[in-house]
DNA sequence: AGATCGATGTTCT
DNA sequence: GAACATCGATCTC
């Protein structure tokens, strides 16, 4: 009987970012918690790198949040963002050198029913996982998921080899107000890719009195 | 298809 | 206290 889908190894994440992020297209996030199983196919990502990407959590350092950056690649980080959603990324690089790539889309290929009662707002399948709070979501993933081994046989949540990518595309990432002249926002063409928006500025505006 | 806005709480200054 | 790797609703074009 033919083995499953391969599973990434940590050593083939333990890779710069840039390279690790078309590395994820195309493959495949499968997650099992007591609910049942949730799979989805990788369509969109973005790069993050320590020390010189001031768009990264770990540009100022180690803290209790970015943690799990500074360590083995292949871990799932997961952070908490705007007081109510989770986004979750797969560290790369090797140990001590923080890096990570934000899973921001992707298509549902197995557990439809159990994502879709997850996300009930989805008007469509394609928006089941349109987007990094959504993807996070239809998986399943909170905090509790942080720092969990993708690449261990007996984890909840596993990264899975999938059918090779063609025709990658780049532009800046979504949402991100520094560094927007990189390129590290990955996708393949699929109805899931989020539509890309500015990051705001936030920079305090001092707004003129009155009279 | 784009713009705007409110919800909500953790993290860091 | 401000920023925040977002979403969903509601509005305009």
């Amino acid at each position: 009987m033919p083995a499953g889908p391969r599973q990434l190894t940590e050593q083939e994440l333990a890779v710069d970012p840039l390279v690790a992020a078309r590395l994820l297209l195309g493959c495949v996030l499968r997650s099992t918690t007591p609910e049942g199983v949730v799979a989805v196919r990788v369509v969109e990502v973005e790069a993050y790198r320590g020390g010189d990407d001031p768009a990264s959590h770990c540009y100022r350092g180690r803290t209790p949040r970015n943690d799990v950056m500074f360590g083995p690649a292949g871990r799932l980080y997961v952070y908490f963002v705007y007081g109510m959603h989770f986004c979750a990324n797969v560290v790369s690089l090797t140990d001590g050198v923080p890096g990570a790539v934000l899973l921001r889309a992707g298509e549902v290929v197995e557990g439809v029913d159990l994502a879709r009662r997850r996300r009930p707002a989805a008007r469509n399948d394609a928006e089941l996982a349109k987007g990094p709070a959504r993807l996070t979501g239809v998986l399943g993933l909170d905090r509790a998921h942080n720092g969990v081994d993708l690449t261990d046989p007996d984890s909840p949540v596993k990264l899975l080899a999938g059918e090779p990518v063609t025709d990658v595309r780049t532009g800046p990432r979504v949402g991100v107000a520094v560094a927007v002249d990189v390129p590290w926002r990955f996708w393949v063409d699929s109805p899931a890719v989020s539509t890309y928006r500015r990051g705001t500025r936030r920079t305090r505006v001092v707004v003129p009195p009155e009279r």
